[in-house]
This record gives structure tokens, C-alpha cells and sequence, in this order.
DNA sequence: CAAATTTGACCCCT
DNA sequence: AGGGGTCAAATTTG
């Protein structure tokens, strides 16, 4: 990835001007004064939420862009995937970009990020590779990678797992960024993908058009250290303690739906992303689509 | 038939 | 040696 590093300023000053422009039409409101309609927004709660959550949308991609300007370099190589020398049963033209978790933590790798949900729905398309019993954990582990690695190079990998204390939690710890995502072009994830077991609704399946990555409603937890991404279950424990208290506002489905007709663009978009990867959002990614997946696979 | 998932095997690390 | 992450052939699904 590369960026100018003014870029993130301007984007910044920008969001920070945006903001000040919402929180301004919500004063007026709030005073019973005339104001220009923001979004639709009216002197209705329903306005109010729009309002207040457009302020902090933007208050929180000026900090992570702010924070990206500073970390840039970190990130890159962070994010970014080692190879293995080849191995045996490889030949040195299709040697896979194979990574260590060991690797990566020993290599301090940043955009790691755990987080407990109750669905493992998050707005992107994910690609599931591979599942792994894991030793002393009750559930398995589903290894989930980024649908459009191939066609846009996205390295963004996840973990999930059920948790053994809430059965009803989804330990998910991600890795990497979304790049598919950060052009100038359509965002690919124009659709909602369910992943369940291969006994039953195994394959995806296709609903209407999910809201951006960015708020969401489902998320209960946000550990945003990386190295909870060893053992999720482990170290999270069975209860919050360990980890950095974080409540998303629930954000009703009409909200969502609206805010995906919002125009695309890396700042109102895959830039939620790239603040969870840096560890330092207050806020997460994807939505609440639904729970009407199976979760047979964690279940067992 | 293309795309996604499953699952056994391989490899690295401790 | 064993655990965990990833690959890729086989299988399943739409």
C-alpha cells in the first residue's frame, strides 16, 4: 500500500470538517432552530441517530486516518504476508505464500484484532479454507480468507471460533487488510454471504446488498490486542475481564441499509477496516445482517 | 460447469 | 512430537 502521507491528513481535515458540519446541524436541531436537512435528517430521533452517527463516523476515520499517516510503514510490512522458503512438493513457481501465526506474532505483526460476535456476519466475503480441531477447545477453528485474494491481492484473513463459555459468541480474530476494497472502483462485496456447514445451507447465499463494513450491531467485544489472537478462547477467558470493554451502539437494519446507499469511498468504507487492522478503532466492522445461518460446524 | 466447501496432508514452530 | 496454519484435491452445491 502506498500512500502519500498528506493524503491521510487531507482525508482527515476533511472527515474533521464533516463532522463539525453534522455536529452543527445537530445543535441546531437540538435548539429548535432551522437547519438544512443532512441525509434527510430530521428533528426526529431517528434524525438525531443519523446525525450523531455521522459524527462519529467521521470522527473516527480522521483518527484512523491520522493514525495511518504515522503508522504506515508498520502496517505494510505488518500486514503483510512472509513466504516460507520452498518446501518440498512445491515447485518454486507456484510456492504458496504460506504464513505462521508463530511468524507473524514473533515478526510483532499489527492488524491482528479479536472480537466477540454473535454472528460471524461482518459485511465482507469471506472464503473459508480450512478447519482445525484445536486442542483443548471444545469447538473447532474455521479459517476464513478474503473471497477476492485472488483478483485483488486482499491478504485480509480471519479466524473463527465459538466460544466455550458463550456458545452463543463468536471469537473472530482478524488478520491483514482488505485491499480488495481501497481503490477508487465498486467495492466487490456487493452481497451478503452466509456461511454454514457443508451438511446443510453449506454454500453462501446471496441476499440483498449489506451495508458498508463499518458499525454494526452485533459486535459485543473488541480486543484489540494481538496477541489474544494466539488463543482467543484462552486468553479471552470465559468471562470479559481480559478484554478492552467495547459496546457498539445498535444500529437498526434501516439505518444500515441507508448508510450502504452512502457513496463509496475508501474513507466511508474499507477505511473501518483499516482502523480495526491498526488496532486502534473504536469501532467495528461489518453489520448485523442476520442470524439465519447454521452454525452446525461450530457446534459439532 | 463454475465456484465454494471439506478434509487430509504437509509444514513450521515450540 | 504435537499443535496450529495453510494448501489443494476431492466433493458438494447452485
Amino acid at each position: 500500500m502506498t500512500m502519500a502521507s498528506s493524503a491521510p491528513a487531507c482525508a482527515a481535515s476533511e472527515l474533521v470538517a464533516r463532522g463539525r458540519e453534522s455536529a452543527a446541524v445537530l445543535q441546531a436541531l437540538l435548539l429548535g432552530q432551522q437547519a438544512p436537512a443532512v441525509g434527510g435528517a430530521g428533528a426526529t430521533p431517528h434524525g438525531f441517530r443519523e446525525l450523531t452517527d455521522q459524527i462519529l463516523r467521521c470522527c473516527d476515520r480522521a483518527l484512523a486516518a491520522l493514525r495511518r499517516s504515522g503508522t504506515e510503514d508498520d502496517a505494510d510490512s505488518g500486514a503483510g504476508v512472509r513466504k516460507r522458503k520452498p518446501e518440498r512438493g512445491y515447485s518454486s513457481s507456484d510456492s504458496p505464500a504460506r504464513t505462521s501465526k508463530r511468524m507473524r506474532v514473533r515478526a510483532g505483526e499489527r492488524g491482528t484484532r479479536v472480537e466477540k460476535r454473535q454472528t460471524m456476519e461482518d459485511g465482507f466475503i469471506w472464503r473459508k479454507y480450512g478447519q482445525k480441531e484445536i486442542h483443548g477447545s471444545k469447538y473447532p477453528r474455521l479459517y476464513f480468507r478474503c473471497t477476492y485474494k485472488d483478483d485483488h491481492g486482499c491478504m485480509a484473513r480471519r479466524q473463527v471460533q465459538r466460544s466455550e463459555a458463550e456458545p452463543s459468541v463468536f471469537l473472530i480474530t482478524y488478520f491483514g487488510d482488505h485491499t480488495c476494497c481501497r481503490d477508487d472502483e465498486e467495492p466487490p462485496a456487493q452481497f451478503v454471504i452466509n456461511f454454514g456447514s457443508s451438511t446443510s445451507a453449506g454454500q453462501p447465499s446471496i441476499g440483498s446488498p449489506p451495508p458498508r463494513p463499518s458499525c454494526n450491531d452485533d459486535v459485543l467485544e473488541v480486543c484489540k490486542t494481538p496477541d489474544l489472537c494466539n488463543s482467543p478462547e484462552d486468553e479471552l477467558g470465559s468471562g470479559t475481564d481480559n478484554v478492552s470493554e467495547f459496546i457498539e451502539q445498535s444500529i437498526s437494519v434501516s439505518d444500515l441499509t441507508r448508510m450502504s446507499s452512502m457513496d463509496w469511498d475508501p474513507l466511508n468504507g474499507c477505511l473501518d477496516y483499516w482502523m480495526l487492522c491498526d488496532g486502534e478503532s473504536s469501532f467495528g466492522i461489518g453489520e448485523f445482517i442476520g442470524h439465519d445461518f447454521n452454525y452446525l460446524d461450530l457446534l459439532q
